[in-house]
DNA sequence: ACCTGAACACCGTTCAAGT
DNA sequence: ACCTGAACACCGTTCAAGT
């Protein structure tokens, strides 16, 4: 039975959900399919390629803000949604950030983040420093979570005592407020 | 000629102000130091340990803000800082941002933030979200520059148009912003 | 105190060849 | 269209033994 780009895309997002990011590689991948590892090379070009479809995958989860909600309302929301994205898949902040940086992702996220910022009348400069602002803290605060988690998982760490729900609630409520007093300043 | 754990550390900067994380590894600093790679071992525990090292040396170059100035000058400046001593080590972002997540680092960084946020008179809670929005975001936002550049050099992409520092300065002003906001409120 | 030698169990990627 | 087989050039880490 062949197999399609799409089966070695659920097959990465089956590693990433149950083992992590470290057990994420091409030769495991490949065992999974019960394929050799060159074979995947048909599929994908190389890693870093199929890193940012699973990066998209992700991402798609989140949907679009209601355009009827208050603008602040709308980024909040779309970045409590691309928290609850990532966190269905273990390590996959790390492996968005990445994908981020290397330019090949295609989500559409970070535009719902500047429209939302836009519709509060701010300036195009400080809605892409909103997006900016947002998606980097998201995507860190929740890289550092994860690689939390995992070192607990593999018992090198004991579980801390942080709250990363306030923590996260608390940042994020920072940064909206600090977009709503620059478009309030505009009035 | 014996080398000590400094000689260790010294080389490991070296190598990633020349190349880059990629190729930081044991092999190639064993190498560079001309020794075995199992010699390493002898001064480090693992690589984790030695890149934890190599993140707390990098931030060293972070001074204390002046007692003197006001407290949101003191968060800009810890933050214009923290950027400006990642920015002199290739990648060095990253290093910092899973080391981290391990809980390795022993940089006193983060406190100087939540020195400077308490100063304006802010919640502990928010003194704490502070340090981690501004932290995140210096962190994430220069490992998607120093990626870029990377890449760049490795000619996978060409060079882009924007303007890295003024998305910086936004983003920054931002969040200092709110957290200002945050902190009138209470008066 | 610091290092070598040898080994173990892995990586990503290429490419000709098979069906 | 999709995959195998074989190879290349690498990894981090352990551990007994050397000086």
């Amino acid at each position: 039975m062949a197999n399609t780009q799409r089966d070695v895309l659920e097959a990465a997002l089956a590693i990433l959900d149950e083992f992590g990011l470290a057990d994420l590689s091409m030769r495991r991948l490949a065992t999974a399919l019960d394929i050799r590892p060159s074979a995947l090379y048909w599929h994908y070009p190389n890693k870093q390629t199929l890193l940012a479809a699973v990066a998209d995958e992700v991402l798609a989860a989140v949907p679009e803000p209601a355009v009827g909600a208050p603008w602040t309302d709308q980024l909040r929301d779309t970045t409590v949604a691309m928290r609850a994205a990532m966190r269905r898949y273990k390590d996959s902040a790390e492996v968005i950030s990445s994908a981020y940086a290397s330019g090949l992702i295609t989500s559409s996220v970070g535009d719902y983040l500047v429209t939302a910022a836009r519709a509060g009348g701010v300036t195009d400069d400080t809605a892409e420093a909103a997006r900016t602002a947002l998606s980097q803290f998201v995507i860190g605060f929740t890289i550092e979570q994860q690689t939390r988690e995992q070192m607990e998982r593999l018992k090198v760490t004991e579980p801390s005592d942080r709250d990363f729900d306030a923590e996260f609630d608390a940042g994020l409520g920072l940064i909206v407020t600090g977009i709503r007093s620059l478009s309030d300043q505009l009035v």
